[in-house]
RNA sequence: CGGGGCGUGGCUCAGUCCGGUAGAGCGCUGCGUUCGGGACGCAGAGGUCCCCGGUUCAAAUCCGGGCGCCCCGACCA
């Protein structure tokens, strides 16, 4: 490709509204252009570079038996309805009529539709194990796109689903695609932490995240410094140590004036946010009667309630947070609230187990200005549930080990599901198993976003000047920079770059009449792996300059040379990247 | 959905407070001089000042409404 005809220019600024560093360097090199809000073009930088991304995949996907296919973005309602999810998704799955007035969906992802083909084409066991992929455009209204690419609307998906007989079929497939994912991240030159994770609008048991670790993550996770436990802060668990050896005292009514948050209390009461609780309200979506009924959380002061395990305990669809006239309704105070008094039928009272277990805690009186010390769980209240419901934090004891935990951010640039077979049972996709009996097929879901992978690769491979993309995901192998002022140097840039292109090597050939700041300025910015220069004074040394993006110090290589020296030198990149170098 | 910011040639922005009929740099076109890390001179092209409405002799500027984009938040009672 010649760069004089490029459909992209390079830009000396970023765009004032790109904030992160690879959703500035991947428009000002060319790479992508906004369209709208979370909606970006490819440009041909951009789309060789994702092209390059799509080719690991399948290879790795290959790898592991997938066949590939392409499934429907359009599907009709009647499927999601099947399994529920057209109920349970929000506004973030794009809806629409066709001009039937026939409900449709625009694809956030495929279970409904693997589920829907399985039950027509597969009915023996002797067909599975089946794995089945596709790359193909999702969109999902997220309710704001951010960070250019890292968070967008539209976005290419690799997206694949398992089918087995039974759970330990379902399990080996969980664990290629887990060693998959990893190798994968090592091809495109980004180490991937592996990350334990909520299983979300999925649904299934068992779920990872695969997290490219940095400080403009949107997703918090926990990692241990010792063992190599770690997860997503959404499910991540602690060891909360043993209950205080103490015994219950009896309740009191202490006068607490202008003290509605735990600082505040701790501070007019002199005592440690430990000894106190905190009550947090939601209102939850239920499966059973469609109503919305008060969810009770309480943590020990010093915590937080993590609204995903609260919702898991408490066996609602959704959460949000109740407004004070829902608190109110039940007779409890907002600021001075406690569980006790207050009107619990059809309310769900969830204790974090820290809580149930640690008597004498200091908690609301459900009147203003008044709290009640010494409150002890199973005596002034019951619980509907106790569980794991505190959010962990930097420095809690690992739950495996007992070290310290570490808080980081990551941006998830992969995931794995375990369904089970929800569904294959909604949708009817039953074989026929070895002892004659119609069993559900049971699925697992794995995807990776290529433009998000793309963003993490830009983030991580970059410097001062621009992109320093590994071979494996640069457009091309080589930036072939011609300095020429005369007439015989161009032509033997032509002629470098034609016989670079019949040796089957991938060249972006600056061929402009430009200075020569311009153009190797743009040359560090579009990022390509390897640059030669061809000049009137590298012609004079004796032939062409060849140097990574990586380093600073170029070597003249014989013009008759330059081929296998470029392609020995491509070699050496990849070797390094599949060691892991990168 | 809450808070904040922004919307002016292709890009980055000034001008808006205080109304008087649109500017700069970069980029682009032509000519010439340059030529190994974003050269210089001369000449030029390019703008519904996000949209609609209002106030006014006069609106990029003031008022009202809308749209779009970015950032933060959307559990901590």
């Amino acid at each position: 490709m010649r760069v004089s005809h490029l459909f992209g220019t390079t830009l000396r600024e970023a765009p004032g509204d790109a904030e992160v560093a690879s959703h500035q360097l991947l428009v000002r090199a060319g790479y992508v252009r906004q369209l709208a809000a979370g909606i970006f073009s490819y440009l041909p930088l951009g789309q060789r570079a994702l092209l390059k991304i799509a080719r690991i995949l399948r290879e790795e996907l290959d790898a592991i038996g997938g066949q590939e296919v392409s499934l429907p973005v359009v599907h009709p309602a009647e499927l999601w309805q099947a399994t529920g999810r057209w109920y349970e998704i929000d506004d973030t799955m794009a809806r629409f009529q066709d001009r039937r007035g026939r409900d449709m969906v625009l694809a956030m992802t495929h279970e409904e539709v693997v589920a829907q083909i399985a039950s027509t084409e597969v009915q023996s066991y002797r067909q599975l194990p089946i794995l089945v992929y596709q790359i193909q455009t999702k969109f999902r209204d997220e309710l704001r796109s951010r960070g250019g690419l890292i968070r967008v609307r539209e976005f290419l998906m690799k997206d694949s689903y398992s089918l087995d007989r039974d759970h330990e079929g379902l399990q080996r497939q969980y664990d290629a695609h887990y060693k998959a994912y990893l190798e994968i991240g090592h091809r495109a030159g980004l180490t991937l932490l592996p990350v334990l994770s909520d299983v979300g609008m999925m649904g299934g048991k068992v779920a990872h995240e695969f997290m490219y670790v940095t400080a403009i993550g949107e997703d918090s996770l926990v990692r241990c410094s010792a063992c190599d436990y770690s997860a997503n802060l959404e499910v991540a668990r602690f060891d909360r140590g043993d209950a205080p050896d103490e015994a219950p005292k009896p309740i009191e009514r202490v006068h607490t004036p202008a003290s509605k948050t735990i600082a505040e209390l701790s501070s007019f009461l002199g005592v440690e946010p430990a000894r106190t609780g905190k009550i947090v309200f939601f209102m939850g979506t239920f499966p059973d009667p469609s109503k919305e009924r008060l969810v009770v959380a309480i943590v020990r002061g010093d915590m937080d309630a993590n609204p995903i395990q609260v919702q898991r305990h408490a066996g609602a669809l959704a959460l949000r947070p109740a407004r004070d006239e829902e608190i109110e309704e039940v007779g409890a105070v907002p600021g001075f609230a406690s569980p006790i008094g207050i009107d619990r039928s059809g309310a769900v009272v969830v204790v974090d187990e820290l809580v149930a277990m640690s008597p004498n805690l200091i908690l609301g009186a459900n009147e203003p200005d008044y709290h009640l010390l010494n409150t002890s769980c199973g005596r002034d209240y019951e619980a509907d549930v106790v569980g794991e419901i505190a959010t962990a934090f930097e420095g809690a004891s690992c739950p495996e080990c007992g070290e310290t935990l570490q808080l980081i951010r990551g941006v998830e640039v992969g995931n794995i599901f375990q369904l089970g077979t929800k569904y294959s049972e909604a949708l009817a996709a039953y074989y026929t198993d070895e002892d004659g009996e119609e069993k559900p097929i049971v699925l697992g879901s794995y995807g990776i976003g290529l433009g998000r992978l793309l963003a993490c690769v830009a983030e991580e491979h970059r410097d001062e000047r621009g992109l320093a993309l590994p071979v494996s995901v640069a457009p091309f192998e080589v930036s072939l920079v011609s300095l020429a002022k005369s007439g015989e140097t161009a032509a033997a840039a032509e002629d470098l770059y034609e016989r670079l292109r019949a040796g089957g090597i991938q060249v972006l050939f600056d061929d402009r009449d430009a200075s020569p700041g311009v153009k190797l300025n743009d040359a560090d910015l579009q990022g390509m792996p390897l640059r030669l220069l061809v000049s009137e004074r590298s012609l004079k040394a004796g032939g062409a300059e060849l140097k990574r993006r990586t380093e600073s110090e170029a070597r003249l290589i014989p013009l008759e040379d330059v081929v296998d020296a470029v392609r020995a030198e491509i070699a050496a990149l990849e070797a390094e990247l599949a060691s892991g170098v990168a």
